[in-house]
DNA sequence: TCAGCAAAATAACTCAGACATAATAGGCCA
DNA sequence: TGGCCTATTATGTCTGAGTTATTTTGCTGA
């Protein structure tokens, strides 16, 4: 009937889902409690074993707690693991908060030029070629091309590899990809007020140079063009 | 015998825990393979249930992928939600690898400036209130105290809250967590290089005068100083 | 009236066994 | 050799029963 569902996430995946998505958007509070197994699970018309396993994965998430007697009751906000991708991704389906997404663009401007920075300490040859290689591609291809925006992605998977720091590379990656759902969300439909390719070679020569503060500072340059790309008001 | 677990953890939450823990130690290795559902949970002598739960719990953390007829097998370790509370706190239950502490120091070396950059902006007075009461305490009870390193966490946390950004703060907080455990796992034995409580000081002045730079610069000065506290070998 | 304690109620939790589904592996045929 | 088709197998789903833990209620006694 309403089959909305993507590939081919199994009943359970996709119950966590829906009831993610509409945690994540407010539908249900922290604080309101979810019916007994039988009857949620019946609600939904699923078995308790497939209901209970999508109750696990919001748990593992933060976004829900379940206690004997108690019931399951959605968590206070604060708890919730924000940066977790899929709840990320789920907050992205719905209209998300104009704040959160602003959170997200500072959180970005804060690890970026850092990562551009150890990048232009740590860089090897091989991150250099990768760089380079998806330089090129972006020329090529150009933004409004899908393949030259993967080959955007790519050109900052690069900087991040180079920057040497795991937690750094896994959360930038989140972040990076939620900034991306808020970009295609918007149908980038108008041009751009400035050609970005020039930032990126800027920031590319930074790191080739190995001038850290160089580097740095062509990412922040970078990043509040695109910010501008936003209709985002700015902040104090 | 060997209840080393907490609270009370239900079943399927204590195999997450414990497989969790065996996978962030490297004791099972990205792709390998667990025996199939019936076997693996009479060998822990648990229902399939139970097992199945826990699985579940690990691929909302992104530890673990099951397949039909393919298998549950630990995925790659990019996929990992590092940066997930459970999966930090179980890192720290083993020896971590000194390189990822030394990358999380970083990562924190990046956050907690520009949530203190951000604070000086953002900052009103039940965050300056909340900050000096924690700074009191602070001086009353010192950091050998394990009060007055709660003091010392609600000093940062109020700096977050200050920030005024969500998802920064969620990050700090479980970054921080996972800090301290490294400090407390040293046990502190000797003496700090110098009296880090000038340095806090410094900060919140930063803070009060609502002067951005100096306390970017100071909240820097004080990671430096922690830094100092474990033996890491300075990076580039 | 209130403090403390015991019993009942209720929800999640665990178990066992069966069947369904899907992806792989291997054989079969052209 | 190449592609298709079947058999295998592990995960996925369902059902129903029984257990456990926590809250609530109600009782008792001070």
């Amino acid at each position: 009937m309403d089959d909305a569902r993507s590939a081919s996430p199994r009943i359970h995946g996709a119950i966590a889902h829906d009831i993610g998505v509409e945690i994540v958007c407010g539908l249900r509070k922290p604080g309101d409690v979810f019916g007994g197994e039988i009857e949620a699970s019946e609600a939904l018309g699923i078995s308790r074993t497939a209901y209970r396993e999508a109750i696990r994965i919001l748990a593992a998430k933060g976004l829900v707690e379940s206690r004997p007697k108690a019931g399951t009751r959605v968590t206070a906000r604060h708890r919730w693991n924000l940066l977790d991708p899929d709840v990320l991704a789920w907050t992205f389906e719905g209209e998300p908060n104009p704040e959160f997404i602003q959170d997200l663009f500072e959180l970005r401007s804060v690890i970026e030029p850092a990562a551009a920075e150890f990048a232009a300490r740590r860089r090897n040859q091989v991150h250099l070629d990768d760089m380079r290689s998806a330089l090129d591609d972006m020329e090529r291809l150009g933004l409004a091309d899908s393949e030259g925006r993967a080959a955007d992605q790519r050109f900052h998977r690069a900087i991040l590899a180079a920057a040497g720091n795991e937690a750094l590379a896994v959360l930038a990656s989140s972040v990076g990809a939620a900034v991306s759902w808020t970009t295609k969300y918007k149908q980038r439909n108008r041009a751009l007020p400035r050609d970005p390719l020039p930032d990126h070679v800027l920031v590319y020569e930074g790191i080739l140079a190995g001038d850290a503060a160089a580097a740095r500072q062509a990412m922040t340059q970078l990043l509040h063009l695109a910010l501008a790309d936003m209709d985002l008001p700015p902040r104090m």
